[in-house]
DNA sequence: TTGACTGTATTATAGAACTAATACAGTTGG
DNA sequence: CCAACTGTATTAGTTCTATAATACAGTCAA
């Protein structure tokens, strides 16, 4: 059953899209397989203290990238193959590492200093964990 | 006059808060300075093909920031000084950064890895401009 | 088998983002 | 001066996000 002990919500951004990336980082990082269960539409939305329609929009779109598969009944079971995964290591990677370049150089900031910047933050974030 | 030329609007995020990072951005790059007259709403709003009340959503923000100020009948005037860029400049870093490392730690990225596609798509947009 | 849990669907409501049309008052340049 | 441009305000309608309340049919374990 994947767990979403580590979903924290934030404002701003669509909870069905935040939903969408939890599951779609989970299955690049490895944490989230072939196989693995999801918890019920009802069980997640209540965990999170949102609506089930929210929970099911996120999972309905799941179902048409093909992620998951859902059957009436039965719980959904996540689908994804080596190939799929290594689609959306790229394409999270592009998305992502192209939004910070674009957004530092708009602020004039050299390589040099980013590269200083997010070394800084990311041992911030060690020792936060 | 403040140019609005390199200002590509994104699908996905409010364009009245690419106005004000746009905005943002600038004054932190120095390309926007104290005392630079903005384009008139109906101006900039033909010119980006939105809008007006977009464009004066974004200007009511700037100017609740106290960030320009407008007078009924005249342009409005960026009023920044160098103590308002400074955190202007921390403030977008942060949260810039914050988002990029959170992502990348989610898929499982290391720091190193980070950084060689960091540097991958920085080498490809100069190559771009 | 059967009752509790599943996925799925429908309808209604509310707020935010964006567009649209219009109006009014203040400024500024020719 | 005054016409053209400015900021500002109001009202209305659409789409998207999210909530809410149901309803129905399929599954699965006790």
């Amino acid at each position: 059953m994947i767990s979403f002990d580590t979903f924290k919500p934030t404002e701003g951004t669509p909870i069905y899209q935040q939903i969408l990336l939890f599951i779609k980082r989970g299955a690049v990082a490895g944490t989230i397989r072939d196989g693995d269960e999801l918890p019920s539409r009802r069980v997640l939305s209540a965990l999170l203290g949102i609506n089930p329609n929210t929970v099911q929009k996120a999972f309905h779109l799941l179902e048409e990238e093909e992620l998951i598969v859902s059957q009436a009944g039965a719980k959904s079971v996540m689908k994804i193959t080596e190939e799929k995964i290594q689609k959306l290591r790229e394409d999270l990677l592009r998305e992502n590492i192209r939004s910070i370049t674009g957004a530092l150089r708009q602020m004039g900031i050299s390589r040099e200093e980013a590269f200083k910047l997010i070394d800084q933050f990311w041992e911030e974030e060690e020792t936060e964990a």
